[in-house]
Parts: C-alpha cells; structure tokens; sequence
DNA sequence: TATATGTGCAATTGTTCGGTTGCGCAAATT
DNA sequence: AATTTGCGCAACCGAACAATTGCACATATA
C-alpha cells in the first residue's frame, strides 16, 4: 500500500482537515464535527494521514490529539523546490528554442 | 472524476514524467522510454495531467510535445504558503498551551 | 497510392479508495 | 460495578484508478 505524502494530500477532505488541524490540534470527535461524513471515515482518513507522517498522535488519557507534523509538510515544498529551479533558469525558454530548432530542421 | 492539481501529482510515474517535462518538453513516445510500462500507459498518465492542466501540448506536425504548465505548479505552491504562516507564527507553540491547559483542567 | 509512424481512444481487468455500518475495548463517570 | 464516552478495527460496497491490449486515424515517407 502506497502512503507517501503526495497521496496524503491528493483527497480534499483530508486537505480540510491538515488545514483545521494546522491551526489548532484536535481530537477525532471535535475534527468529525466539521465535516458531514461519519466519525469512521474521518477516522480513516487520519490514519493515512498518520501512516504517512503529516500527523502525529498526542494522547491525552483516553483522548487522542492529532498535530500536524511541519517537517513532513516541508518534504513537499523541497518537491517543489526543484521546479522552481528549472523555471527560474527558464527552461522553457531552452524549449521553444529545441522547438523552433526540430521545425527548421525539416 | 476528481481531476486537480494535488490528484495529479499524487502518482510517482506521473511525477517522474513531470521532472523529465520540466527540464526539456517531450513527446509521448519519447517520454514512454524512460519507463517499463507501456506507451498507452504514459499517455493515460500525459490525459490526466493534461486535464489538471500541469501539462500543455504543443502539436508540431504529427509530434505533439508535452510541456509543463509552471502556472499551475504555483497552485501548489500557494497551497502550501498556508501551512508556511502558520507555522512562521508558531502555531504549534500555541497547541502545547491548549493541550497544558486541558491537561491541568482535570 | 501504399506503407510506416505517432498518437489517441475504447474495452477489460485487477487494485485501491472513500464511505458506511457494526463491533469491541479501554478510559472516565455514575 | 454498571454505564457512558472516545476510538480504532473489520467487513462490505460502489466508484475511481492504473495498466494492458487492440484498434482507428491522421500525418509523414517511399
């Protein structure tokens, strides 16, 4: 079973919910609270999210805190880093250039 | 169909054919050559991402070259700018506070 | 015109996903 | 001790996904 990051981020719900929790952490029942699916399903989306480290459990008795974990987060920005390397040397610029070069070669 | 930015790059092959664009546009053909699975596959995959709009084609005679749509990537980055905030301001700090204080309240 | 090439599209298949329902268990409360 | 509360886990279902195979079509080339 594939768990990365990417594939933590790729349902929209679970986007909500690293946003709620970002802000604040949060038990199941309070996160559920905020969506209307059921407490389960939430549940299970805050296993993936744990399973691919964007959350860390905090338990608390018999309470469960769920807190975003900033340095899993910051795995995608260096993902994006490379990216932002590329474009900012403008490699697109080098595109056109192979493009106009395949069509002359004709 | 769900057919977003986050879902786009939530596949690794999809992310590879996303580095290999970034550097040098390429057409179908030549991108399924750099992996195993087959060519229909990768152009499944070019579909999807087309549709997110990560990529745009740029037909040149029979060839279509695929390029990266830096445009969109920034919808990524602006995503995670978010979470960036956050965190800059401490947010997590805050969490341990709110989790004393429920700790103390018992 | 016949043929090869580059590409997209349709049908099929096995797998994963997101959701629901129901159950069990341990920690609190009475 | 009995009950309530907070959670996780397992089974199940329909939808979406990833990959394969086969085919169709348009653009080059001979």
């Amino acid at each position: 079973m594939r768990r990365d990051v990417f594939q933590g981020i790729a349902d929209p719900t679970r986007r909500a919910i690293i946003l709620l929790i970002a802000m604040q952490a949060m038990t199941p029942n309070a996160i559920a609270e905020h969506f209307k699916t059921s407490r389960q399903a939430v549940s299970k989306h805050l296993q993936i999210l744990t399973e691919c480290k964007l959350l860390k459990q905090k338990p608390e008795g018999r309470e469960i805190y769920y807190q975003l974990n900033g340095a899993k987060m910051e795995e995608i920005d260096k993902w994006l880093e490379q990216y932002k390397k590329i474009w900012e040397t403008r490699f697109n610029q080098l595109d056109e250039v192979l493009l106009t070069m395949k069509k002359n070669k004709k």
